[in-house]
DNA sequence: GCCGGTGATACCCGACAGGTATCAGCTCCG
DNA sequence: CGGAGCTGATACCTGTCGGGTATCACCGGC
């Protein structure tokens, strides 16, 4: 199976129409067709049902686009990272949401930079759902996820911290008087509803909540009085005018974690890990 | 890229002889050499030193070889799978040490036979060090894993029992007397060398000792008088004439894993991994 | 029943993967 | 010190196949 192939047939198993593929993909149509029945053919499997108005995946069909996608996500990783280990500069790249735990950031960037042999870390911020992808396909080396919100999955990874959780709502609303509160009370406020995030493919849930990229984006809508939302309490060092916090007794304890790709052998990395676990 | 280059660059790295790739290829050497030198001007990097006496990689190539393996086997995983998906008959192939952990494995699968919904399973049986290839390129869906010996890395997994090591001795060995050994001193008996396991890539490392594929042939060895193993606990169950087992006290503590590949979804392997960290 | 839109088919062309023949550089050895 | 023998690179040819255009066959809806 040639990653051509695999390309193709994501783009068609993601679009569910052969036309709109062969656009994304920059080719016409026939032979997007052809390849498909060709891939078929080679696996001796039906992937799609097709009728002239609508095309579906079969369940073979589905296993084949989740490991499709790995695949490609792991063909596209040794291609990035085999252009990064030619340029000489080692360097490693780290991921992490925006606006999260910037404050354990800033001291392993700072303890790490003490080290002997550091190299440059580039930090690249990003929204959730997205690190994963990123560590995946070799856009990144390393990130910062956050238990139970992340899923570790298939990466190596360190606790590092673990937390409690604080509602953050606007200044003045009457639960701010409160010493703590439970999530019931928060996640269904009338005239606060809780903020849409992207889905993994760019787009946006329906809900009456506004849409939001980043924590920073969230900190804005809460001061302007439009949402409310659950989050760790090292937001706290973010709190300005405008912002309160209030502990939620039953929230689920977050941990920040540092996680990496399991067959990794750079001492950069190494030494960036040991760093995060001693700190 | 395209799977056949990576596959093309993985066989002339192992090789590190274009002509000896290319018959392994089943190609001409001329076609290799300027596949190879494709992918090197279309990634814009040196992937091999090349003298007319010798070939070696470059830093960056050590990273294509380790990544490109790792999504060759990606893309041989999605194909085998899928495959495995269109034939209707859900099962799942389960791969462990020949010889190790036996009961537990027996226990397991009776347990899991009697669940409702339970499919068939394939037992494979393999060699040490053969398993999480088998599970990252699709031809097994778990595994029985052996913490410190195996590496879990990439894989998800649970644990399901923790033993002590022994060491076995053959019949009427002087360290039989004995209620309990320390490491040192079966580890270098000089009548008694330990065996030789095979490399990932199954040849055989030089030294004294017999070499041996499986616990089978091991405990025959062993009864032999030829060599000599410090193993789990459970392997008394496999106890018979000619053989004697000793505790060590200072062995690391052996853990029996379950792993599977992380982003598994089938219903049918979540049921076993539940029976099995239920037994 | 016609129109719009779907995927499949037919056919052509150019790119490129693979083959053979050969060259060029390096070691080793007589 | 020069040739033999091995290495990978180059030159050149050929057939396959990926991609394009034109068109068909099918279906649903106004």
């Amino acid at each position: 199976m040639e990653t051509r192939e695999l390309r193709y047939f994501v783009a068609v198993a993601e679009e569910l129409h052969f036309g709109r593929a062969a656009q994304r993909l920059g080719i016409a149509q026939p032979p997007l067709s052809r390849a498909i029945r060709q891939l078929e053919r080679r696996l001796g499997v039906t992937l799609f049902e097709r009728s002239s108005r609508a095309v579906t995946l079969t369940d073979a069909g589905e296993v084949l686009l989740r490991e499709g996608r790995a695949a490609l996500d792991a063909v596209a990783a040794a291609d990035r990272r085999t252009r990064r280990a030619a340029t000489g500069r080692p360097g490693l790249v780290l991921v992490t949401k925006a606006g999260a735990s910037s404050e354990l950031l800033a001291k392993l960037l700072d303890a790490y930079a003490t080290e002997p042999d550091a190299v440059a870390v580039d930090v690249q911020l990003c929204g959730p759902a997205e690190q994963e992808r990123l560590l995946r396909d070799g856009r990144a080396d390393v990130a910062l996820l956050h238990r139970p919100y992340d899923s570790a999955v298939g990466f190596d990874t360190e606790d590092l911290r673990t937390e409690g959780q604080v509602v953050l709502l606007p200044a003045g609303h009457p639960l701010t008087t409160r010493p703590h509160v439970r999530l019931a009370e928060v996640t269904a406020l009338p005239d606060l509803p809780l903020p849409r995030w992207p889905d993994p493919d760019g787009g946006y849930p329906d809900g009456p909540g506004p849409p939001v990229r980043d924590n920073a984006q969230l900190l804005q809508l809460i001061a302007l009085g439009r949402t409310v939302a659950v989050l760790p309490e090292s937001v706290r060092v973010h709190l300005h005018e405008g912002l309160a916090a209030v502990p939620v007794l039953d929230a689920p304890e977050v941990t920040t974690m540092i996680a990496w790709p399991p067959h990794s052998r750079s001492r950069a990395l190494a030494a960036l890990v040991r760093t995060a676990t001693r700190l």
